[in-house]
DNA sequence: GGGTTGCATGTCGCA
DNA sequence: GCGACATGCAACCCG
């Protein structure tokens, strides 16, 4: 019996991430679309701002250091079973200090080494102590790509954590939350069998790997910090594999979740430990949606448009099973006809197929979130009925708030 | 008889 | 065309 029984976590060790490691680098299509994406995250800028936006609130930094382009054919972490120990260990590489000063805005991969300071009107302090600026750079990180099989996690598993719901897992710990991936809840999942569907993909690259279909059972901290141990195990299907989470339901029905909203995985490093995370389908967008906008899990306005808050009134099930999506400015079309045997939403399929029709509307605030100084242009702070201002020489530059990258070897993924 | 478990099957997205 | 995944459903378990 390789698998013990004792619930297993997930334990991480420190690596390397070299970015100058030329033996790394390769020329590889998949890696070629990576630093292109990379390359067009720092065209914009945002990832920098993001990753500084954590590190300045003094919350838990996020890893991402697999966002840089040289760190794309690093050794993937290796999920590793080890026979003589019931410990469940996972190898991810860090970024060494050297490869990261001076780097961020260039690199913009290593969160907990970065010093340059941060522009004030990023902190969002000036919003009534509400974070409006950080949340949209954090959201859109990308996971590490199949540890095993480095196939590339389909984007609607890509985690985009809010800085709200890092802060809310990471609670008052220095620890470093590495988003893995999130899934937005089935039906099934969220029903009464108490079964999870884990995406194939991010179920070999971020937990044990199993053998045997019963699977092993798998220790996992909610963002509350309780822990709950769930089953996890594969089916076989046809020649593939299912991978489910059983037991889950004390845990969903604790978070109150149910079909369309979202479960979120990482891991605390580290402890190593793995956390799961909610968003409720209140307070989230379909994860297909790259670029868009995210309500906060309490609520808070970050980068969304009041009207893009609530998904469920975008979407309309009718009794013949069409998914009727309301777009804003009262657009609306069908997205795709489902089972006619079923009226409950698959949120799987829900998804604003035509992106033209979206309409961003922000306020001040929003906006100030993607601003970003100009480079290389160091700030006069102008003090303003008693609050202090910072003056640029340049004009800002207008970055997209979408970026962050989360995984060593995955997916730069940037827009 | 109700709940659970394990597998089968249909659908959809992606290569 | 194939793999992934949502879910249907029969077999099994248990009170």
């Amino acid at each position: 019996e390789l698998q013990s029984r004792v619930p297993y976590e997930v334990d991480i060790s420190s690596g390397t991430n070299k970015l100058n490691g030329s033996e790394r680098l390769s020329s590889s299509p998949l890696e070629k679309k990576k630093t292109d994406d990379f390359s067009e995250s720092l065209m914009n800028g945002s990832l920098k701002l993001g990753a500084r936006e954590i590190l300045e609130n003094g919350n838990a930094g996020i890893k991402c250091e697999e966002s840089h382009s040289s760190c794309l054919s690093q050794q993937p972490p290796s999920i590793k079973e080890d026979p003589s120990t019931p410990k469940f260990s996972l190898t991810v590489p860090h970024a060494s200090s050297n490869e990261t000063n001076g780097q961020i805005g260039v690199s913009g991969t290593h969160l907990r080494t970065t010093s340059t300071p941060l522009p004030k009107q990023f902190h969002g302090n000036l919003h009534g102590g509400v974070d409006l600026s950080g949340e949209a750079q954090v959201r859109n990180g990308r996971p590490r790509v199949d540890a095993r099989g480095r196939n590339h996690l389909l984007s609607r598993y890509w985690p985009r954590f809010t800085h709200q719901e890092l802060q809310q897992i990471s609670g008052d710990s220095n620890s470093v939350i590495t988003p893995l991936f999130e899934k937005m809840l089935s039906a099934s999942d969220a029903g009464r069998i108490g079964r999870l569907v884990l995406p194939k993909k991010c179920a070999e690259a971020y937990f044990p790997s199993i053998s045997q279909p019963e699977g092993l059972p798998l220790k996992v901290q909610d963002a509350k910090g309780k822990e709950w141990i769930f089953q996890f195990r594969f089916w076989p299907n046809n020649n593939s594999r299912m991978y489910v989470l059983e037991g889950v339901t004390p845990c969903i029905q604790a978070m109150q979740l149910q079909a369309g909203d979202i479960v979120t995985f990482s891991r605390l490093e580290p402890e190593g430990k793995l956390v799961m995370g909610f968003r409720k389908a209140s307070t989230a967008q379909s994860s297909d949606q790259d670029n868009e906008t995210v309500k906060t899990v309490n609520g808070v306005s970050t980068h969304g448009d009041a009207e893009l808050a609530d998904p469920s009134s975008w979407y309309k099930v009718d009794k013949s099973g069409y998914i009727a999506k309301e777009v804003i400015g009262g657009k609306s079309s069908i997205t795709r006809k489902r089972k006619s045997s079923t009226l409950r939403p698959k949120s799987k399929r829900l998804r604003i197929e035509n992106e033209d029709l979206i309409e961003l509307k922000l306020t001040w605030e929003e906006a100030q979130g993607l601003l970003r100084p100009s480079p290389n242009h160091a700030p006069s702070i102008v003090v303003i009925e008693g609050f202090e201002f910072e003056e640029y020489e340049d004009a800002p530059i207008l970055g997209k708030p979408s970026i962050f990258a989360t995984s060593n070897v995955g997916y730069s993924g940037f827009n």
